[in-house]
DNA sequence: AATCGAATGTGACATAAATCACAATTACAA
DNA sequence: TTGTAATTGTGATTTATGTCACATTCGATT
């Protein structure tokens, strides 16, 4: 499973045996089922995430009790709340198993290690950084430019897998419509 | 005017003189007009800027000529269209002056130098990136979580300068309203 | 196979926001 | 100073989406 890291990580920066031999250390490898909860509103953010395999929601909870999904994080992807995790607070969204899922564990600590021991890493996670910068800027932008029919289908067209393992209230939270909405939306 | 330079990159990591002399080549000291185009649409972005004095938009044109303001950048922000500017390919937005502005520009090949040369200078594009990208997901949060009154109620208590600094037009178009509807949210 | 609960679809209606049209105001240049 | 264009406000109407209610389907469990 580590080759799996590896292979995540040298598909931006490549990487001599023993430079991941030191890196290796730094991740913790663990396991979640469906429902469990990887960070919860409220409490202290220590880890971020590297997604292996299975489907999470990074959620917020307004005062409503209205449950809205900022994003799904996939296999390849890193998921926390990251404002809580960089200035070490508590976390103001949950972060929850859609499915059984495998992460790699990263602690801010071991974070702050790996970047200061290891340029390479550094520029990884620099790497990173920018383009969820940008992917965030884009979906910002298809709120500002796109109606719900055309984000849907948008969402549909970038990741179609996701309709078969989402529950349509999730996708629509997801999209900013209700539930009804995007009822309608898919018939039409 | 490179004392401002310092102050701004010092605000998160502490510089030597010697270092920041030789940090300060990288970036060459700009001025525009009100008006001006820093990106156009079209071209390729060799630079991201970080505003001095003035104000700037980040605009999107859609396929029916509607402008669509990304953000604006005001005094300490860095801005670009960032997405063409670390792959090196054409502007999909543009960075236009709404108030004379001035900026320190830092090409792509004078980035990567810094970055590849002084490890604080790579700490400190990651912190701001990591900003950058918290900053992105509260504005996504607030498209979910928020109707048009209370995104326009937030912007006022965050920007109150704005409102005396840009068109409402413009402002409407950053709060994904049009402007006869933020015209109605402003005087309930 | 039967049952229960969750997820989904759909109709009726209410509400928010867009659009269109035009008036009033302001800014700016000749 | 005057005239012109840009900006802003506001009414009337249309359209998109939310909300509520209920029916239907699907899936898991026994």
């Amino acid at each position: 499973m580590k080759e799996k890291l590896r292979a995540h990580i040298e598909n931006l920066i490549p990487l001599t045996d023993a430079e991941f031999l030191h890196i290796l250390p730094h991740f913790s490898f663990e396991k979640y089922n469906k429902n469990d909860f990887l960070i919860q509103e409220g409490e202290h953010v220590t880890n971020c995430y590297l997604v292996v395999s299975g489907l999470l929601k990074l959620v917020y909870d307004d005062k409503n009790g209205k449950q809205h999904i900022i994003s799904f994080a996939m296999e390849d992807w890193w998921e926390s709340d990251f404002s809580a995790y960089f200035s070490q607070k508590r976390a103001k969204m949950s972060l929850q198993c859609i499915e059984n899922t495998v992460v790699f564990s990263l602690s801010f600590e071991n974070y702050k290690k790996l970047s200061a021991e290891f340029p390479k890493m550094k520029q990884f996670f620099l790497e990173k950084s920018n383009s969820g910068h940008i992917a965030s800027q884009n979906r910002i932008l298809s709120f500002l430019t796109s109606s719900a029919k055309e984000r849907y289908d948008q969402l549909l067209k970038q990741y179609p897998l996701l309709f078969q393992r989402v529950p349509r209230t999730l996708l629509a939270s997801y999209l900013g419509v209700s539930r009804e909405t995007l009822s309608r939306l898919s018939s039409q």
